[in-house]
RNA sequence: GGCCCCAUCGUCUAGUGGCCUAGGACACCGGGUUUUCAUCCCGGCAACCGGGGUUCGAGUCCCCGUGGGGUCACCA
């Protein structure tokens, strides 16, 4: 599932002191793709999720991708076809969807016709010699199925929505379904929480534990998140793009907060939650039925808080994480200067993501003859009333050429100059600015000159003053 | 369309028959702080989908309607 799903069941393990464990379903071998995985894994350590048994980490009941587990569902294949419990059928996708199409012209529900003599080995043998595809089908049971669920109570799927569903498709990989049940067992699994998509085909993994009489496990179906149109959060996994996010400069710990607050909620008015205070109030009574709509803006008001108050130590970890994935865009931060990157962080305060940093900062480390200047910004802080602003460009630029550079000598001298003109600060700082930026937006004042340093803090006015023409 | 599920401010939600003249957060609107932007502070707007029951009393329980979602694959 996605990452709310790994997040509620990583919670749910840690605070019942049980056993998490991922396990790649990957049965579906051609639209399979390995680097999509790695990217997986990837996130979800990002995230703050790690896992004590599965994929990567090795444990008692691996292997843990279910490419690598083929013989075994062919076993439990053949042990429901040996007990009648299964049939094969011969069927190509082109007949099925011509009988599907046929029963929706009629305002029939399409079920699977089961033959009045079930095909045997033998007949399996002769379909395969003539080409045919080969695949294998459940013998459904023709009664209801009642499935206890902790989230949403207990739902009855009545039996004539049933039909004999597929467990070994014609390439010989089990679905879904088989796989699903069969590793569950076999791993121990006795909790299943994944999305509430699921809850309206549970009954085939009720049936299909029954038929190989394997014990059943708790469910927890979880509603839905929705995108802000109010449609299913992405085709498949109907959950939130991590990587998106992590490359869009949010921190990791405000992401899983805030997507366990979609269809979860601690008793009160908290919803601010560290990962460890999650594990210890997490509880599957309080999570909702209703799907929830992914709101961007409250994720990002979380991350804007989360930033002010997070360490400076811990943003520097991540602002680096954000920089490696972001190399030279839109402007090359120099990533492997600690002292600067604090110094960045310090003087952005109140940044929402890390993508902010950039966006104001990044015309610092451009190259001084390239970067743009804001027309608007020109006009208004140095064109205008007869060039006042270029005027306090030319009056400011030889006592800079010779000032300690130095946050108290450069406030002395720009204060200076605002008390001998008399004049608001803004009439100074902002054509310095316009100057040395291109716009009327960057951090304070003195660091964005001490960030430059004198020689390109020169250079850039008398660019400007060139233009200006 | 059949079946299943759901329904409190625009959004995420608190609320488990009286504590609700319905609380919080985001967004929005208004004001303030700030040399720019952002941040920050203060204030405001804003909801129990509709109709029937049950009950002394219903946002909370039941039924119907309406609306939304999911699912009906050789995908997971």
């Amino acid at each position: 599932g996605g990452a709310r799903t790994a997040l509620f069941n990583y919670l749910l393990a840690r605070q019942s002191g049980g056993t998490f464990l991922l396990r790649i379903e990957d049965t579906d071998r051609a639209r399979h793709d390995e680097a999509a995985v790695a990217g997986i894994i990837e996130d979800l350590r990002w995230l703050g999720i790690d896992w004590d048994e599965g994929v990567e980490v090795g444990g008692p009941a691996g292997p843990y991708r279910q490419s690598e587990r083929l013989e075994i569902y062919s076993g439990y294949i053949q042990k429901l076809l040996d007990a009648g419990k299964a049939y094969f059928a011969f069927e190509t996708v082109e007949e099925l969807d011509a009988m599907r199409k046929q029963a929706q012209a009629e305002k029939q529900t399409f079920r699977y016709r089961r033959p009045a003599a079930l095909p045997t080995a033998d007949d399996a043998e002769h379909a395969r010699a003539e080409g045919k595809p080969v695949l294998v089908r459940f013998l459904c049971p023709e009664r209801d199925v009642r499935i206890h669920d902790e989230a949403f109570g207990d739902v009855v799927m009545p039996a004539a929505e049933m039909d004999d569903f597929v467990i070994c498709k014609a390439d010989g990989w089990p679905t879904y379904h088989l796989a699903n049940v069969v590793d569950d067992e076999l791993m121990g699994v006795n909790y299943v929480c994944r999305g509430q998509e699921f809850l309206g085909q549970t009954w085939r993994h009720v049936l299909l534990r029954e038929a190989l009489g394997l014990a059943e496990p708790r469910y927890c179906h979880l509603p839905l998140i929705m995108d802000s149109q109010g449609r299913k959060l992405s085709k498949r996994e109907g959950d939130v793009d991590v990587h998106s996010f992590r490359v869009h400069g949010y921190l990791p710990e405000v992401l899983a907060n805030f997507i366990a607050m979609l269809g979860w909620r601690p008793a009160g008015d908290r919803e601010k939650l560290t990962m460890a205070e999650m594990v210890e109030s997490f509880s599957t009574e309080r999570i909702g039925k209703a799907n929830a709509k992914f709101d961007r803006d409250k994720l990002l008001a979380f991350n804007t808080d989360a930033s002010a108050a997070a360490s400076e130590g811990h943003l520097l970890a991540a602002f680096k994480d954000y920089l490696s994935l972001n190399p030279g865009a839109p402007e090359p931060i120099p990533a492997g200067d600690d002292e600067l990157l604090r110094r960045l962080l310090r003087i952005n305060k109140g940044f929402r993501t890390f993508a902010d940093i950039p966006a104001k900062c990044g015309v610092l480390f451009a190259a001084d003859d390239a970067f743009a200047y804001d027309e608007k910004a020109v006009k208004k802080i140095l064109a205008k009333n007869d060039g006042v602003g270029y005027a306090m460009l030319a009056e400011l630029r030889p006592r800079l050429a010779e000032c300690d550079w130095t946050e108290d000598t450069l406030k002395a001298l720009i204060e200076g100059v605002c008390a001998e003109k008399d004049v608001s600060m803004g009439k100074v700082a902002q054509p310095l600015r316009v100057a040395v930026t291109g716009s009327t937006i960057s951090p304070p004042i003195y660091d964005t000159l001490l960030i430059l340093g004198r020689e390109k803090t020169l250079v850039r006015i008398d660019r400007c003053l060139v233009i200006k023409g």
